[in-house]
DNA sequence: GTCTATATCCAGATAGAC
DNA sequence: GTCTATCTGGATATAGAC
């Protein structure tokens, strides 16, 4: 049984995850600073080291959390999959709007990946949410019968993910650069590419 | 006539640009500090308040040395443009080389980008050197005779630029999860699927 | 213009009451 | 577990000698 100590614990830290992500993606890991983290969260500094060892150990829990969301949010959507079509559709839209409605999990992702390549031992994680991404994304290829062989699929996949970022990075600097229609031409171009009409 | 007075601080300055280059590439804007840059600089923490007003200014002025000296080095290749195969070759041999052996090139790209994010009135600045690539890809890519309309190739433009980005995000956090052939391909598919053979 | 020395501030982290 | 109060270190930036 869940006691009432541990459920207010649970809040604060939830809260804690809640602000850390805030103030990350606003400021960067370096320029965050642990009290405005904890006054955000509506808690004092002490707090933070009630519940997590430091700053370090805060980001990388909240970083966590980021990812194993879009990786359940991939999961279930990953399932729904039926032609190449319904695929090129599915592929661009749950990220063009997480960049226009949510542009902080990119910011996130961006200051995640720095920080993993300053921090060697944290690299792997980084790879393998990419992995992870792509795989996923080579499963869905497969399944939609856009392409037979697993190992063209997986170069697909890496030809879909490195435009999807691409395509973030341009777009939240200029939003007039690049529409949501180019990154879908964009990745049936890459599709008609890699499978011409016989 | 440059008086050695002027020679001297001109290599001081020289000096702070490179050990800033360095410096904030390893840790981050916020997490560069200026001692440390001065330190590699071979100078006092002082000088670096005689040459620039702050850390923003170095910062700032180290960012638009590199843009300018990237800038330069288009101009140069993009005369040289003959044929399409050229083309797809010079746009990715170039960049798959600053990926590999410049890395710290790409992290102060994506250092900048975050700054700029987070400082708007900075943020026009990356745009335009995001837009500058582009229009020295599109002009190339008329150049070369790959399409006619200027439009779809200004459009095949924002796929390589991205696919670009995406590519070195992958390779420097694993350089075993893509391949610099894995980058000539997907802008040959781009390349074919955005202009289809008749 | 460059140095040494220093002022000022705020960061990350801890101690101890509750 | 959470608070208030505090320690300690290093940050940006400046002052004044040379």
């Amino acid at each position: 049984m869940v006691g009432i100590r541990q459920q207010r614990q649970q809040r604060t830290r939830e809260a804690l995850l809640d602000a850390a992500a805030s103030v990350f993606a606003s400021h960067g890991y370096a320029g965050a600073s642990v009290p405005q983290i904890a006054h955000e969260a509506g808690v004092s500094t002490g707090a933070i080291y009630a519940n997590f060892t430091g700053k370090q150990e805060l980001f990388l829990a909240m970083m966590r959390r980021v990812v194993e969301a879009g990786a359940a949010a991939r999961q279930r959507s990953a399932a729904e999959t039926t032609d190449r079509d319904e695929l090129l559709n599915r592929m661009v839209t749950t990220w063009t709007a997480t960049v226009d409605t949510a542009p902080d999990i990119v910011l996130l992702m961006a200051e995640f990946w720095l920080y993993a390549l300053r921090n060697p031992p944290h690299n792997e994680l980084v790879a393998e949410l990419l992995a992870d991404v792509r795989a996923n994304l080579a499963a869905s290829i497969v399944g939609a019968g856009v392409v037979p062989d697993a190992d063209r699929a997986g170069r697909i996949a890496v030809a879909v993910q490195a435009v999807a970022y691409g395509y973030a990075m341009q777009r939240l600097v200029d939003e007039d650069a690049v529409s949501p229609t180019q990154l879908v031409e964009t990745v049936d171009w890459i599709l008609r590419g890699a499978v011409p009409a016989r």
